[in-house]
DNA sequence: CTGCGGTCCTGAAGGC
DNA sequence: TGCCTTCAGGACCGCA
């Protein structure tokens, strides 16, 4: 499930751990999920960790004479997950059981691992198989404006939201058109902004545009602030196995039937593009 | 353009 | 107990 702020979240742990590493070793365990060829990094340094939206590019060093950058792009969809490790001999991360109650790590859900000079080593777990690595001369940067950028402005978004004649929360999450706002935060952005999900897009006015505009980042600064969210259905974990605390602050995501945190009228929940909704009825217009 | 459904894959949970 | 269906986060693709 991982969107903007758990990729966040591991992009500046990631950053404090591999920048500097030299890479010994790449192990495929599962091919469909690693594109490129691994043996094009080995021996090279990381020498900087970047996220585009929910893409994460690391970069790599290149070799004498070379002229194209490297670069091994990770997206992790909707199970995957990224864990560091001190000791890859015997790593064992107490929290990552998303789907299972053992521990099982390097385990059953492992489909790359990453070796390092030093001992240490990266793990791409992923249990649906839907996430990939590929290595590629550039950065993997999806078509939308990313959330956290300059470029995301009151007047990009209100441009956008104005032309668009889907409903509001499947614009939220089109990655074409703005880069990292996934289920999570769609949902909670707009209960925050008192907007219905099924709203369709043009019919939002400048203050409910403005309001919108500053609950996503709202809720998108304090989902990084916590680490990111780690609730029943997320796969998340950080890069030491451990969760993120968001989903203690979770407004409506994940909480049909439960009383609204304003008014107390249950939330509701509906479908919208294959994806639950959750909203409140009474304060949702 | 829209919205729908199927697709990738696996495991948990619920119904009977 | 056991089998069968349904359902998840993301993104894409084809169809009407």
């Amino acid at each position: 499930m991982p969107e903007l702020p758990e990729v966040e979240t591991l992009k500046r742990q990631l950053e404090k751990k591999i920048i500097g590493k030299r890479i010994t070793d790449i192990e495929i365990l599962s091919k469909k999920n690693f594109i490129g060829k691994s043996e094009d990094l080995v021996g090279r340094k990381i020498e900087e960790v970047m996220r585009f939206g929910k893409v994460l590019a690391i970069k790599l060093e290149k070799k004498p004479k070379e002229k194209e950058d490297i670069f091994l792009n990770i997206h992790l969809k909707l199970t995957g997950e990224i864990l560091y490790a001190k000791d890859a001999k015997d790593a064992i991360f107490p929290e990552t059981i998303p789907f299972t109650k053992t521990n099982r790590m390097p385990g059953s859900t492992t489909r790359v691992i990453i070796k390092f000079s030093d001992g240490d080593a990266l793990f791409f777990n992923d249990l649906r198989k839907f996430g990939w690595i590929k290595i590629d001369k550039k950065p993997i940067i999806p078509k939308g404006i990313d959330v956290l950028s300059s470029n995301f402005t009151l007047s990009y978004f209100a441009n956008l939201i104005k032309k668009s004649n889907q409903p509001i929360k499947i614009l939220l999450m089109d990655q074409k058109k703005i880069t990292g706002i996934g289920n999570i935060y769609a949902n909670d952005a707009l209960f925050l902004a008192k907007i219905h999900p099924k709203r369709k897009a043009k019919s939002l006015k400048d203050d409910e545009i403005k309001r919108l505009f500053e609950s996503v980042k709202k809720i998108i600064e304090q989902a990084i602030n916590h680490g990111g969210s780690s609730g029943a259905d997320e796969a998340f974990i950080q890069i030491d196995g451990k969760k993120g605390t968001h989903q203690r602050f979770f407004l409506v995501y994940q909480k049909e039937n439960q009383p609204c945190p304003v008014c107390k009228t249950p939330i509701e929940r509906i479908k919208q593009g294959g994806r639950s909704s959750f909203f409140c009825p009474n304060c949702q217009k």
